[in-house]
DNA sequence: GCAAAAGTGTTGTTCGTACACCCATGA
DNA sequence: TCATGGGTGTACGAACAACACTTTTGC
């Protein structure tokens, strides 16, 4: 293997999405300079020479929100020949989910802009932009089907309510209130916090808190959630 | 983004799944030249210049095999900074399923030698590739209990007795002859061929054939395949 | 007391699982 | 005729889907 075989660059691109009570949004930025200067883009840099690939994207979230230990998932490598005008650049697409509520918008970002779109109402991305998302958007589907990662979108309490809402928009189909609880039950993830929601102009509901050790004990012990 | 970024190496590596009436098998070649010099290895190679991901794996395996149009699906890109001796190279890992009694090595291949593996005995391979086996054999398993692939693994016509013994053997688990019957026959993607087994000591058996548009038609009005 | 969303149980249907015997062939 | 694997149906329990009314709060 000599030098001549060193020609290629590789990105990271990341469908960060995030939830607001009524819709699923994915966090964009707007490119500020050529090519495709003053469309929006997904999130993404370079890799740096010694920096692993999560590290790369960890890094990337965290310049762009102030988060860390966002969670996230590795999709699919994209590198068709034509697929960035200046040259060879493979891109590996990720989706992340966040708490909406915790995120702000890093003002010395590297980004002129960034803002929230609600996924039904994408226009045309950068590059090839539009096909990593619609891609990215289909594993969050399926992942969301068996692995309980519904909770990251969600504030640190939440309503089972707000739960179905979440369900019912990624999922885009709606479900029973009665069924989806029991099931919800069964899993056996979910705390009772004791603390209710306040100010509400009609019976406030309970919040609960999702349980990670219990989950992971689930895990270990081989089950499969499917909602 | 200037020359500098262009510092980088992309390859394929490939998981090639066999299949022979007992065993699942892995195809290995051994390498002729250093690093790793008389190690087994996944096959794979530099993606070219003016190459596609997908085509390069298409490549590799009409190379090393002389088939073309092998199932294949790709897994995820490895690319840890120290993964490679010579240089920061990236891969992406793809498995692909084909019929061992189509397969014939071919001699101008690149290896020096290929060889069916056991994939329950399977040694310390060169660089990372006992990380990216294991990644995709997981992946191996949760396709086939989702998507009718394991056809893909069988010669054209093929007996229910093998259709069971090859979900057993990748599932390790075994199933009741008569509700696995039951099962396949609802999914509706197998034909009767008219056909039987021949010169076989005992009762010969039904040979079915995988019934590609059947499935492509369940495929399209969202159909979800579970064994 | 009324509007608004929270919360809760039962029943019928479907699906999965467990299980044992006769059949067709070659030797 | 015997050895070998091929092929089939039923009954039970578990999981899922459909469905309507009472409760708690703010105004």
């Amino acid at each position: 293997m000599s030098q001549d075989n060193f020609n290629y660059s590789v990105s990271i691109d990341c469908v960060i999405f995030g939830y607001d009570t009524t819709d699923l949004k994915v966090l964009l930025i707007k490119r500020g300079e050529d090519p495709y200067c003053n469309y929006w883009a997904l999130p993404g840099d370079l890799i740096k020479p010694k920096e692993d690939i999560d590290d790369s994207v960890s890094r990337v979230l965290k310049d762009l929100t102030g988060l860390s230990e966002v969670y996230m998932n590795q999709v699919k490598t994209f590198g068709d020949v034509g697929r960035h005008p200046l040259g060879r650049v493979f891109t590996v697409a990720y989706f992340s989910l966040l708490k909406i509520g915790d995120y702000q918008l890093n003002p010395s970002s590297f980004a002129t802009e960034a803002e929230w779109h609600s996924v039904s109402r994408i226009g045309e991305l950068a590059f090839d932009h539009n096909k990593i998302f619609a891609t990215c958007k289909q594993e969050l589907v399926n992942s969301v089907k068996v692995k309980p990662i519904g909770f990251e979108l969600l504030p640190e309490e939440f309503t089972l309510t707000e739960l179905q809402n979440l369900y019912e928009t990624i999922l885009q189909k709606t479900f029973d209130t009665r069924n989806f609880r029991k099931k919800i039950h069964a899993v056996g993830v979910l705390t009772d916090t004791g603390n209710s929601q306040r100010s509400v102009s009609h019976r406030p509901a309970k919040l609960y808190r999702f349980d990670q050790e219990k989950y992971m004990e689930l895990k270990r012990v081989g089950y499969s959630f499917e909602i």
